[in-house]
DNA sequence: GTGAAAGCGCTAACAT
DNA sequence: ATGTTAGCGCTTTCAC
């Protein structure tokens, strides 16, 4: 492997210069330019990262932190932000803290050690205080003192879910979905937004949570059906949910959307296969991907910023009328 | 931050003698070894990693290379990955080829300037040329030269899911996917085992495929479903295709099981909350995982091995009788 | 504009 | 069993 004092010797320069030419910084003449490229070029130079990140402390690695990479959602996410992170010379070490606030402790320590340049993170714990300040760091969905975050508009998605199955002529309705003692999650917005519409409309409404993590998801839903027996239009805390709900409505002889309507949130892709069974609260991953990378290297460089909302529009599918 | 060179001199020894505590290499007293540790420990010190990855050439990490993560039996099997990695020690970076050579070629490239300890791949390219001897590597569910690999068993598994098909009472079989010219993949065994099964038992059957990557796969999945009214019994390449192909056939008034029995290949658990409806050949993806980990670490050591089939078993779902 | 040289923190000979 | 020291390849002052 050829190393710079390669190319500065071949080309017949002082080390600084070739690196100067190699990193397009300070000021190198046009010929000596050519020279070193030469060089570089006969000898198939390309420079050792790892020299790189030592010198520079610096290893252009940002972190992915989630729960898991085994959701739909996240992994959709996770590609967007690869992407993005690609196109702008950072690579993505992933981390799946699966929630576990040890594993999250240990994987923060680790990245310090890697001197990683920053993280983008979804976390269930408040490991933030451990981080902030002292790397650069973008939160997805979470809004925790002063860090920034990237979201859709939960809270407006919860409006429109609401504001949709009344005007599809649902009477009796209901939020389900999960809440958390510890961090205030935006997905609980998703709760607020669908239960200020409803107010500000004048209707009833049902709340049926229960703390996250939810154990057994079917059960949860299985009690939902058996007690709220009129309710006629869900709005779900996100499709898996919504998905699931449809499923035993069916397994009931409930029709859907005749009887029970049901709206979920996030119009995650995998499910395009089943044909757009279900009608949901759209995110717009890509857009949020490539929108937490910008903030995040915007954070990297020193800059402030503030946080984004990106609107989520209604997908219709058949499980609305 | 401390430094290695801090704790030697707090625990008034040599920095080799820190480093042989750090690294449990070498001889040290036990006496020496408790005001090493103290010392660290009063420090808080913890290792630069940069600097060890410099010096040794090795980052520590693997990199996992794919066409996308966001794919339901990637990243599946990636959490898994992951999971194992960092039980022991190594770091994983994601890398999203989405297929394409440039990008691969470009990714590979960075790999080695980071000096990755390896890599674990799924590619539809002939790139591993590019790699081998060069890096630790482990495909997975593919074949090429005498690269280590990681397989489920897709030979077996396409008789068996020709053996259900006709067990259930199936009378005119076929098999639906895809086929690649460049790289012979595992995925094509399925179809072989499917038709080496058909054609010791003497019955007729039907391939019908597309080359690799199918474009439209609905319009595909429809072609097939009105050129071929009088197949009663389908084994699909994948989950995502049966799944979509029971989806079309229930558009079309197509009775399943009754008149089309669908058997998919995968058994993907992002599809759980179905209810399992999809019959399927299920692959055993955290043991694949955990084995192709297993194999890449031995490979890194500088073992020889040999590539790992693992068995997969049919999940009845209700595409079939 | 360009080059010499210091030094990032660590590992691994090598000497003792 | 322990300490000294030479780099690893690069970036970055600092002189010229």
């Amino acid at each position: 492997m050829a190393t710079i004092k390669d190319v500065a010797k071949l080309a017949g320069v002082g080390i600084s210069t070739a690196s100067r030419v190699i990193n397009k910084s300070g000021y190198v003449s046009e010929s000596t330019k050519i020279k070193v490229q030469d060089a570089i070029n006969k000898l198939g130079y390309v420079p050792n990262e790892t020299a790189r990140a030592f010198v520079t402390q610096d290893s252009k690695i940002v972190a992915l932190f989630l729960p898991s990479i085994h959701h739909a959602f996240f992994s959709e996410l996770a590609y967007y932000i690869e992407d993005a992170l690609d196109k702008n010379g950072y690579k993505m070490l992933l981390c799946n803290s699966t929630g576990n606030i040890q594993k999250e402790l240990s994987y923060i320590s680790m990245l310090k050690q890697n001197k990683v340049s920053g993280i983008i993170g979804i976390s269930y714990n408040e490991i933030e205080s451990e981080i902030h300040n002292s790397m650069p760091i973008v939160l997805v969905d979470r809004h925790i003192g002063t860090i920034p975050y990237v979201s859709s508009d939960n809270y407006g998605g919860g409006k429109i879910a609401f504001q949709v199955l009344k005007d599809t002529g649902c009477q009796h309705l209901a939020y389900i979905g999960s809440y958390s003692n510890s961090v205030l999650t935006e997905v609980e917005k998703r709760q607020k937004g669908f239960e200020d519409a409803a107010k500000e409309d004048g209707m009833d409404y049902i709340i049926y949570t229960e703390e996250d993590p939810i154990k057994d998801q079917t059960a949860f839903l299985k009690r939902f059906l058996s007690q709220y027996k009129n309710v006629d239009g869900v709005f779900a805390e996100n499709d898996l949910m919504a998905l699931e709900l449809f499923e035993l409505a069916k397994e009931q002889n409930i029709k859907v959307p005749e009887e029970l309507s049901i709206i979920g949130y996030d119009g995650i892709k995998v499910y395009e296969v089943l044909k757009s069974k279900l009608s949901s609260i759209r995110q717009p991953v890509e857009v949020m991907g490539r929108s937490l990378v910008e903030l995040l290297i915007k954070r990297i460089k020193g800059s402030y910023v503030t946080p984004v909302i990106h609107p989520v529009e209604f997908v219709k599918g058949e499980t609305t009328r």
